[in-house]
DNA sequence: TTGAATGTTCAGTACTGATTGAACAAATGG
DNA sequence: CCATTTGTTCAATCAGTACTGAACATTCAA
């Protein structure tokens, strides 16, 4: 039997030939380019454009690639960068073959994840260079005692920022059940 | 006359050849390495790497090019950059023909305004998103719902973030001036 | 005015890294 | 067991971009 593979349904169906709602290709493609910016392959943020967007939410390989336009190898490449780095998740369904990809629930606070790797890289990065300079008078130190310290500081303060807005989700949620 | 030109004095002497202290060149590179990661060119970030150890802290176009052993086009073109986003500045002194670059006394409060850039981006992209599904039921709205309430937040919270550092940075400096 | 020192610009090169497409593997159903 | 669907891997290609080197511009000094 053939299954037919159909994805926002009454929205935007047609999934095919990427003539899917130009608006929306557009918006891909821009979180494409974000992605870039950011150091990940434009492919990798075609894809999480795509599923912030799609309806169903849950999208199969298949339908990635012929609403983006790519190739399988790329889509299988680019969701397993995606997963590794914690922004989608795999689901498999009981007797379906196919996998499909969705946006993991808490996908942003991976991204600051990765984000405190770096302030710690940074950090230790200027320590290192301070022990270089641990002979010379602090003045010659003083470029790199900034630089450690504001990571320093940001290493300790970003959990925190995390923490207040997990908070204000929550609050928001409850006034939403409220009203 | 000729004047001679040196650098990181009594330190590490021997501006040539990059033999000067492996230590220091190896940091130089892996500050190269942190701003490719972060989407800037590596040389950029040996330039900016070099410029935090080098002694003294202004450094000339000849000797940014001798030190790292890079063409005086690529000291050109990325000085250039990295005085457009702010991270070095030029030192222009009369008298002398030459330029001479050094780190900016708060070339990191840059760094936070481009990431701030970069939020405001993703909260725009989001807004976008979410226009785009504007007759879809909230379900739908949700994912870029997440994504646009909490770069908003971190819109918000982060020039606060940035204030609170300034000032204990100036208590820093206080209680040092002190002991 | 010429020559030397210093910078900039830009065309060409080299390299990295994303993307494709084909070959392969695994699972499913007839 | 075979054909079909689905996904992965990997070699080859393609595109973008960092970097070089040479030509040009500018400034200063003799």
């Amino acid at each position: 039997m053939v299954l037919l593979e159909l994805s926002n349904v009454n929205i935007n169906s047609n999934p095919s030939l990427s003539s899917n709602q130009p608006e929306q290709m557009q918006f891909v493609e821009e979180v494409g380019l974000m992605f870039e910016l950011a150091g990940l392959p434009r492919m990798s943020g075609r894809i999480f454009g795509w599923l912030l967007l799609s309806s169903p939410q849950r999208q199969s390989h298949g339908q990635l690639a012929e609403v983006l336009q790519a190739s399988k190898g790329s889509i299988s490449t680019m969701t397993r960068l995606l997963i590794q780095i914690g922004l989608i998740e795999r689901i498999s369904i009981p007797g379906e073959r196919r996998d499909y990809f969705q946006i993991r629930p808490n996908a942003w606070s991976q991204m600051t994840k990765q984000r405190m790797a770096q302030i710690t890289a940074f950090k230790e990065l200027a320590a290192k260079g301070l022990d270089l300079l641990k002979d010379s008078p602090p003045v010659q130190q003083q470029r790199l005692r900034e630089m450690h310290d504001l990571h320093a500081f940001l290493e300790r303060e970003m959990p925190l920022l995390d923490q207040r807005w997990e908070v204000e989700q929550q609050q928001q949620l409850k006034r939403e059940t409220v009203s």
